[in-house]
DNA sequence: GCGGATCACTTACCG
DNA sequence: ACCGGTAAGTGATCCGCG
């Protein structure tokens, strides 16, 4: 029979010493299925050297009678440029894999293996090209139920599965749940924390919460399973669920003699590669992965994801340390309609992108949990593994590189000062069309001992890296689909109304795509990617350096005043009809495409490179890498200065900005300002033994530390500077320890404020002494008396 | 031993 | 665990100084 279903997701099983995959899918009738297809067997590929002493039929001969190998077979494949004789041994495990490679490795002979690292799963979807969250068609027969497995019914698979064209998404089952868990001595450890409060929101509108009555949280756990598994969700929606909740959630089951059985295989959660959690035949999403991709988000908590994709619904904030406070008050309704509220809002931003992830898992091809959670290089390269295996290319293993440092990009020193009428010329994908246009690529690199003529290479300035012409080398191809992607997917964005959620989502996906273009260039660079070839990225780097002083020469030529640049772009004086000849010129001599994407009726400059604010047509600001656009200045600072950027670009004065300057410093003497707008936010990069200087947030993150919150790798510290003697880090304190009254005020003023007005007001030759003195003079009337004094 | 100059470390940004 | 280029603050260290 044919069914046809939307791949959820997958995993392998090995029973009795054979590889089972399992495909998890949705059909268009509402059914939960699993299919089993035991046809595939995990392979990887040896290529024999031309300098070992053991002959390939020797090498095969030896494979052959490893335990577990059921056939070697001499392929005809690709690497890089050279067509090579590969032995592609086929086993029936991933443990008989890594039984080959072993005995390989101690032959001490030269050979080189391929693809022996990947999962079975992922290599089954490169090998069957398939990616999941789209439609497939299927020959198959039912089987009975395997045991424990929960779906409505189940096959086994005939025949290869068909693509089936259709781009709707299923009836896709979701829920939502927020944890709140109590531990009297700081963050929620397994040994001493007990779950207090369980919220659960569905996509059909449900919802339920489970609170600790008794003496333990065995129950509240239990009702939380017993939701899971009735509603049987397709998706579980969470935040840092993979960091934090499902690995308490899991630990304080074990503790209590339960089994946290929430997936499809009466199983337990596993932690699997990059930390993410799998749930097996449950896509486990955790929607702080997905901050991540919006680098407008800083503080990358609930509340300003869900603001930032436009969910209506309030987020309500308790900070961390507050919440064993409350449940030791007993104030329940609080902490209750503070999860509740989280776990609506999480079930919200599920819904604004459950379009944009599902795409992206297709278009990569890379499972839904995976995709969300893994770094760009990864993106790229299962882009290029599927790629590389439809050709015939070798996948090459990951080995182990030095780091080697390379020249990147140009950046011009920028014209200090207010200009008028500025246009800034972008090159269109600049890095992903140079390799497509000069065909850089691993596959076709000639290395430099290699004898070819010249005409039948491209070869990079300054560095002198040769590629071959002909034929397309990989980048060139992946890109080029990539780039058309991107189109269409801007094409729907212009019937979208520009202030829909809907239009954010769409935007964010073609980033998405524009993102993975221009990684490609990083990945080519990056000594962890599978195809790293450093003269690749370094002639790009180096072309990109020729096109953009090119570009600079053509404009200079044409009279055109250059003002600043930075890696593909040049901002130049507006004049219309000479900004459109010099496109045409740059398109003609250099074949690539360039564009006047912004005019500014206004630019700042000061000295800095990559650092400017300018005034838009329509009235807004732009600012770009000043202090206002950092997460780790205090909101106060970053207020004056885009004040005082605001009315320097609209052409108030330099009076008026320093008149609002003193007016935001006496709002802050007079402890006007909120206490949120001085919390310092820096982000704790390494765990804390690493650093090398005692920095401020570090220093922080060890009190916490030793009142038992345990400050991880990646969390934002937010801090205050309070009164008193010594360093900035022994007047650090984290920001739920300390109230408005023991500010360090002066710090504020003189190491955050007015350093970053005086950066913009110096270009008008305000110096910061200046700006001190004036902003120090008492302003406006303070007394009856001195009002009186001032009038008369 | 002190205080400014310089270096090193750290974070976050740009394209 | 994507690249190099860049700014900027704070801590750590250097160095002259009878």
């Amino acid at each position: 029979m044919t069914i046809s279903f939307w791949l959820l997701d997958i995993n392998y099983e090995v029973r009795d010493d054979h590889l089972e995959i399992w495909l998890w899918g949705i059909t268009e009738d509402d059914k939960r299925i699993l299919l089993i297809d035991k046809s595939f067997k995990p392979y990887f590929y040896v290529v024999v050297g031309e300098d070992s002493p053991k002959t390939r039929e020797e090498i095969i001969s030896m494979l052959k009678e490893t335990k577990g190998v059921e056939s070697c077979e001499v392929k005809h494949m690709k690497r890089l440029r050279k067509e090579v004789e590969a032995i592609k041994v086929v086993c029936q495990t991933p443990l008989s894999v890594e039984r080959c490679v072993k005995r390989l490795s101690k032959m001490r002979t030269s050979v080189e293996v391929f693809e022996h690292d990947l999962r079975p799963s992922a290599q089954y979807l490169i090998d069957r090209d398939i990616g999941p969250c789209g439609w497939y068609s299927a020959e198959v027969e039912e089987i009975s139920l395997p045991e424990n497995v929960r779906v409505d019914r189940a096959y086994q698979l005939l025949q290869p599965l068909k693509p089936v064209d259709r781009v709707d998404l299923p009836p896709i089952r979701a829920l939502a749940f927020d944890v709140v868990a109590y531990d009297p001595y700081g963050s929620p450890k397994p040994e001493t924390a007990k779950i207090v409060l369980i919220s659960v929101a569905t996509s059909d509108g449900g919802f339920a919460q489970f609170v600790c009555e008794g003496e333990d949280d065995r129950e509240v756990i239990q009702q939380f399973v017993d939701y899971v598994l009735d509603f049987d969700p397709d998706i579980l929606v969470g935040f840092e669920s993979n960091r934090s909740v499902l690995p308490l959630l899991s630990e304080r089951a074990e503790r209590l003699g339960l089994k946290l059985t929430i997936d499809r295989i009466e199983g337990i959660p596993h932690t699997s590669v990059y930390g993410h959690v799998s749930v097996t035949g449950r896509i486990n999403l955790d929607m702080r992965d997905f901050a991540e991709d919006f680098i407008e988000i800083k503080v990358k908590d609930l509340r300003n994801l869900a603001k930032f994709l436009g969910v209506k619904r309030e987020v309500l904030s308790i900070p961390e340390t507050e919440i064993p406070k409350l449940w030791e008050r007993g104030e329940v309704e609080k902490l209750s309609a503070y999860s509740r509220s989280r776990a609506e809002a999480l079930m919200d931003v599920f819904r604004s992108l459950a379009e944009y992830s599902t795409q992206l898992s297709h278009l990569i091809g890379m499972p839904l949990d995976y995709v969300v959670t893994s770094a760009v290089g990864f993106r790229v390269e299962w882009f290029l593994m599927r790629h590389a295996h439809r050709v015939g290319e070798l996948i090459p293993s990951r080995a182990e590189v030095p780091y080697a440092p390379y020249k990147g990009a140009m950046v011009l020193q920028p014209k200090v000062g207010l200009h008028e009428k500025v246009a800034v010329l972008d090159f269109k994908s600049m890095y992903p069309n140079i390799m497509i246009m000069y065909n850089v690529s691993p596959d076709t690199y000639v290395p430099p001992d290699e004898d070819i003529p010249d005409e039948e290479v491209n070869i990079a300035p300054e560095v002198g890296h040769r590629f071959l012409k002909k034929p397309p080398g990989m980048y060139k191809a992946v890109l080029s689909s990539l780039l058309e992607a991107r189109d269409s997917i801007r094409k729907r964005l212009k019937k979208v109304p520009a202030d829909s959620p809907e239009y954010r989502v769409l935007d964010a996906r073609q980033r998405v795509v524009k993102v993975l273009a221009n990684a490609t260039y990083g990945y080519a660079g990056w000594v962890g990617a599978r195809w790293f070839v450093k003269p690749v990225a370094e002639a790009v780097a180096a072309w990109g350096r020729y096109v953009i002083s090119e570009t600079i020469k053509i404009a200079e030529s044409l009279g055109l005043q250059v003002i600043y640049g930075d890696t593909d772009s040049v901002f130049v004086r507006y004049d219309e009809e000479l900004v459109e000849k010099f496109c045409k010129a740059v398109e003609e001599k250099l074949g690539l495409e360039v564009r006047p994407e912004t005019v500014y009726e206004r630019l700042l400059f000061t000295e800095a490179k990559k650092r400017y604010a300018g005034l838009l047509p329509d009235g807004s600001l732009d600012i770009v890498g000043l202090e206002v656009v950092r997460g780790d200045w205090a909101e106060i600072a970053k207020k004056a200065q885009e004040r005082v950027l605001e009315v320097v670009l609209k052409g108030r004065g330099r009076e008026e900005a320093i008149k609002q300057l003193k007016e935001l410093v006496s709002s802050i003497y007079s402890l006007e300002a909120p206490y949120e707008d001085f919390i310092i936010w820096k982000t704790l990069t390494m765990s804390i033994d690493q650093y090398k200087v005692r920095a401020p947030h570090v220093e922080v993150a060890k009190s916490l530390l030793k009142s038992g919150w345990k400050p991880t790798v990646g969390d934002k510290i937010g801090y205050v500077v309070v009164k008193g003697e010594g360093k900035l880090r022994e007047k650090a304190r984290f920001f739920g320890w300390a109230s408005k009254e023991d500010l360090d005020l002066d710090y504020y003023v003189n190491h955050q404020v007015l350093p970053a007005a005086t950066r913009v007001l110096s270009v008008l030759g305000v110096s910061e002494e200046e700006l001190k003195r004036v902003v120090g003079e008492k302003e406006g009337p303070k007394t009856l008396m001195d009002f009186f004094q001032q009038r008369s």
